[in-house]
DNA sequence: CAGTATCCCTCGGGATACTG
DNA sequence: CAGTATCCCGAGGGATACTG
């Protein structure tokens, strides 16, 4: 029954690895996060989720575009204007979202309350 | 008005880059859903989670004890065996990893589906 | 068993300059 | 504005051998 156990474990684990690949790396969820609050541009992008390059947020917004959390629309205006947008698949991290932003907040006031 | 939407934002996104400071990497959260499932010995958890290293092992859970995450127990029998469990603390990250689960089930499904 | 010590290498990610 | 192109560095992490 140690081996059933160990098989329940490890069935649960697949799923978490599975969403980790996909919000892996310092940027992704900060910018799914920063775009929970409307669609933006992207050097508004840039502007919000402080500390990032041009490069990273050109990188990951395409891959989170390929993985259809982002949708990249071109609006036709002089000169161009590009508009970034949470799909609905993309919305639905939102609850994961929600408990990460309350874990490190009570996290914070643990570390400070020291 | 731009503004506060800027600054809420902000706001929002520092306790998320708390949350991921504390579990970033590619083993600290796999560690800690095995050890949902019980307290379990070094070696455990090195078969359990499927692809680390003993090195990164060893590395991971000194990380997740100075977080308080994990508590180390060393049991006096001969040879040493040593118990790693959650602390309560670390149990508070139910929640989370329950919502890390669902998502990646759904995406993993999604992606089948195609 | 429960780790530590070394060596090595990939790749995430930063800085800067440039383009349509 | 919305990116690309280069160059470059250090940390994260793997393989292997060794220790109390």
């Amino acid at each position: 029954m140690a081996e059933k156990i160990k098989e329940e474990c490890e069935k649960r684990l697949l799923p978490v690895r599975d969403a980790l690949d996909i919000l892996s790396g310092k940027w992704k969820l900060p910018i799914i996060v920063a775009l929970f609050f409307g669609n933006k541009r992207f050097k508004e992008l840039e502007r919000e989720v402080k500390g990032i390059t041009g490069k990273m947020l050109s990188k990951e917004l395409k891959d989170l575009e390929t993985n259809q959390l982002v949708k990249r629309t071109v609006l036709d205006t002089s000169p161009v204007a590009v508009e970034y947008s949470l799909t609905k698949y993309g919305k639905s991290l939102e609850k994961l979202i929600t408990e990460l932003y309350k874990w490190g907040e009570k996290h914070r006031k643990m570390i400070i309350g020291k």
